[in-house]
DNA sequence: GAACCAAGTCAACGATTGTTTACGTCACAT
DNA sequence: ATGTGACGTAAACAATCGTTGACTTGGTTC
């Protein structure tokens, strides 16, 4: 239960912003995977090895401990499609956060995006960041504010953002095989297959 | 289902079949909109308009209402991909029952693919149903059981499939627009494409 | 060393959860 | 009409939930 504790004489007991980082750890790992509802502030706190009572502390309640969470995961998943990716690059670069090294850290971010925890301010960030995500996709096919077809290329990124999102519940929640254990190449073509379809501008 | 259908003011309740299938709809649709845990049996119940015993009565427990759902919602989507499907056949069914007609009461059977009791016999007719749709749409792709490339086919086909449960996520739990009130002529050319560049057999 | 305060612990709170038990009540066969 | 059994109701059960307040511990500062 406890964490790796190996620094003898020194530190490491006693320090409020580590704990308050070993909370937010724990807290997205069972968030990302189980969800809101099913998460119980106990299991958060065990597994983080720390005293139940340090989420009201530190994060007031369960539902600012999420939404914690959830800003840390959107702040982090602004680096996910960059303004100026090609649609290729938007395909690499989905495939690495979701099979590339440390993709466990990176997934949890991004199922973070489909977790609801009921509060309104939380589902306002992920529906805004969610709308970010798609808005930047749809710009790597030639999309702009005003453009003729507007709507069209922004439906069609968002679609292209389901997929991404659908394929890391597919390999998490549900453990679809041979997807789940997918790796980063294997997991970039047909990445790049959807993308392209998606967000290559019509003749 | 057989005895006298409605009766103004009298009958009507007292019916055992019809309580039951009342509290299977809404059951359904709560646990397909907010996930197994986030909903209570009060809620279905009061929802059902009826006692919160009878729950118990009829399904024994929780788990045992969340499963009946689920094995209903899995005969159900028997019937989303057909064995003879094309490719472009799958992408308008997808469309169909993602958006068309009674499209609330199907994708509600979608969602439910998508959520988890943490009971594990419920989770195995979840992977298998997931399982078996894959290994439809890749069909349609001309994959068999022995084909050279059957893992890249099923590979792909799983992308699909994860693209679709992605939108019906997309659509009901976040509430992205244009997506969201995409109608089935909307959704079906895109999903056209995501079909069409996973499925079809490469040169 | 004494004082002080943040960091962490412990036990309990009220509320809500799923489930059960004992009790009404309506429909129907005799 | 009258039991009889299935259908439905109401109240309570134990367990667990998130949260709180009083307490102890350990490090830092005079």
């Amino acid at each position: 239960m406890l964490p790796a504790e190996d620094q003898p004489a020194t530190t490491r007991r006693r320090d409020a912003a580590a704990t308050r980082q070993l909370l937010l750890d724990a807290a997205r790992r069972r968030f990302a995977r189980n969800g809101y509802a099913a998460t119980t502030v106990r299991e958060i706190a065990d597994q983080a090895g720390v005293n139940v009572a340090l989420i009201s502390r530190y994060f007031v309640s369960k539902e600012g401990l999420f939404e914690a969470c959830l800003m840390g995961a959107a702040d982090e998943l602004d680096r996910v499609v960059q303004k100026d990716y090609s649609i290729d690059a938007v395909a690499a670069s989905m495939a690495r956060h979701l099979a590339g090294p440390s993709a466990d850290w990176q997934a949890q971010q991004v199922l973070m995006l489909l977790r609801s925890s009921g509060d309104e301010q939380a589902d306002r960030i992920r529906h805004a960041k969610l709308r970010f995500l798609a808005e930047r996709m749809a710009t790597a096919g030639g999309w702009y504010p005003g453009h003729p077809e507007e709507e069209t290329l922004l439906l069609r990124a968002q679609v292209a953002l389901a997929a991404a999102l659908g394929l890391a519940i597919l390999r998490t929640s549900a453990v679809l095989e041979p997807l789940a254990s997918a790796d980063q190449e294997a997991l970039t073509e047909p990445l790049r297959a959807v993308m392209g379809a998606l967000l290559t501008p019509q003749a």
